[in-house]
DNA sequence: TTGAAAGCGCTACCAT
DNA sequence: ATGGTAGCGCTTTCAA
């Protein structure tokens, strides 16, 4: 079991012969050692496998070269290409990323929270759960100083940056494009109305139906509770069988559009002909979807990486002009077989 | 920007007129305190919002709470589903994760592994890339007695436990359905050669066939390199095109799977009739494809979930008698269309 | 039941 | 160019 003990710069000094001091300047070669001791002591601390203290670095230093991430879930293709950027991101700026995950709970999030406050995060990326409305556990990180950036789903309660999706482009081109083929009635499945993302898509919907003067209903725009498949299913299913049935569904995410196609082919409905069909997000399944379905490519891994580089140059800088700004991401409309009427 | 520094116990002892150890065990609730100086102690950290300092709590006690957990890729359903379950068991016992990814990288890995070496991670988690073979960067961990639990993909030189997929079993069961349901002539698109994973799903194919004694080709075992779609494609091409064609293919993972069937539908023969498709994983595009395709379920988040248990039990006792077993979470097939050709 | 003080490993200030 | 030393916030041993 014999454990190696790391050797510290107290051994490296004694051995060499000098002072604690001059060892530490000489690994981290500060001015004013000279060449011969620098070498004298990096070599041996080579020879003798010498690993910093972290912790005690950490220590004296005051921060720790971490940076907290909280995400709603991690199993989501969407969230686990943010949280690939953000380690590309950190990774190469020399931090470590600490994750945690919400599971769309308010508590749950309070508690990462805390816990990533107590264990001195240098600062702190998140994307706020669902039932988030009291943000007060992330104004704490503010209010010692700590850096903050919202990335996908936020709280304008907070002044902080906002790394987002060009939700509104993306759905309004989205609905174009669709308008362009030939849809005339397009329903919007959108998602929860106090969230902003599907207020923005929402909004995108609106704006290209009023751009080219189509029909609007209240009844074409349900509203998800889960963003679930089976509320795709559900809701396409009402939607068809109302009396003023749509040509052609926006779905405000790939799994609830699955859902929707799924009811679209079990009542022998034909996509795209009779009925066009959009999601959002671009996942794998759109893809390998029969027919495989149209949507927009939101490019988390972007989101992930220029988050975590504007909190890292945040904390490298005192520089605070970032505040409060949002940044948006140009989102990529994906034309597959779903929405393709035409040629 | 006034940021609010933290009160430290100092601050605590000063205000209270009472020493600093006092307040600390007082804290702690240390036997041989006064419940009055408890009360009176905790209820001004508690008003005043006193959070430890973890760092100092950390460096005193040489330890950090933290794992770290070294992965081939976060973009992934099944080590996101790992992610989740790690993530949950760590967080239940107080611990916090770090990740890093190595895209499949020996010196990614290499550079992960120090990094979290010299960030004093208590322990560590890792699933070794396609790449590696010399592991010298993860017995560093063992030769400084932290514990070090591997999973998923692992290597025999190092001795410590391993939580897997019960891959012999899963790919046995999944051949042994296809023979039950009539294919006699199956192939499997395996992976690479020495990547355990691979040989033991291998294995359990060969096994299936010798127990039902149907003839084996080594033409029938074409071997990826990358697991993509692509292979899947150009394999199932390539067995269909051959003189002695297969009536079944195993592929090694869902996307192989994928890959195979786009192949299947472009030449326009029958799954699950003239053809049988099994994947591996289930993913969520097995449930999306059609026909829906039958694999077998890996249990990642258990797979997560269990070995950051085992490595905070190493961690909490001294009792090293874990060392080197292997745990084998159980899969389960899951039978959709793609192999089902009776009822 | 409480206090005083050492010390974890390192950095940085003040000497020389 | 180098050494001595204080001190970061906390825990823990020893003493009272």
């Amino acid at each position: 079991m014999s454990e190696k003990r790391r050797i510290t710069l107290k051994d490296i000094a004694r051995e060499l012969g000098i002072s604690v001091s001059t060892a530490s300047r000489a690994l981290n070669e500060y001015p004013g050692i000279s060449e011969e001791t620098i070498k004298m002591v990096q070599d041996f601390a080579k020879k003798h496998n010498y690993v910093p203290n972290s912790i005690a670095v950490n220590f004296r230093k005051n921060k720790t070269m971490t940076i907290g991430m909280v995400v709603p879930e991690v199993v989501h293709y969407y969230f686990s290409s943010i949280i690939s950027g953000a380690l590309d991101a950190a990774t190469k700026k020399g931090y470590r990323l600490l994750i945690s995950q919400t599971e769309e709970k308010a508590e749950l999030e309070m508690h990462a929270c805390h816990a990533m406050l107590a264990g001195n995060v240098d600062g702190l990326l998140i994307s706020i759960s669902n039932e988030t409305s009291d943000v007060s556990h992330i104004q704490e990180f503010l209010d010692e100083g700590k850096p903050v950036i919202q990335f996908d789903k936020y709280s304008d309660k907070l002044k902080t940056p906002k790394v987002i999706t060009d939700d509104y482009q993306g759905a309004h081109g989205a609905v174009k494009h669709l308008i362009e083929q030939g849809y005339k009635k397009i329903a919007h499945i959108n998602g929860l109305e106090n969230v902003q993302n599907s207020v923005d898509r929402l909004a995108g919907y609106r704006q290209a139906l009023i751009d080219h003067h189509l029909e609007q209903h209240p009844e074409w725009i349900p509203h998800c509770q889960q963003i679930t498949e089976e509320e795709g299913y559900r809701f396409a299913k009402q939607l068809l069988e109302s009396k003023n049935p749509p040509d052609a569904i926006f779905c405000i995410t790939d799994l609830v559009a699955l859902g929707a196609m799924n009811y679209l082919r079990e009542s022998n409905r034909k996509v795209p002909e009779e009925i066009g069909v959009m999601g959002f997000s671009n996942w794998k399944i759109s893809e390998v979807m029969q027919p495989s379905l149209s949507t927009v490519e939101q490019h988390g891994y972007q989101i992930g990486l220029r988050a975590t580089e504007l909190l890292i140059e945040s904390l490298q800088s005192n520089d605070k002009s970032l505040r409060d700004q949002k940044i948006e991401i140009q989102s990529d409309l994906m034309i597959r077989n779903s929405t393709l009427r035409k040629g």
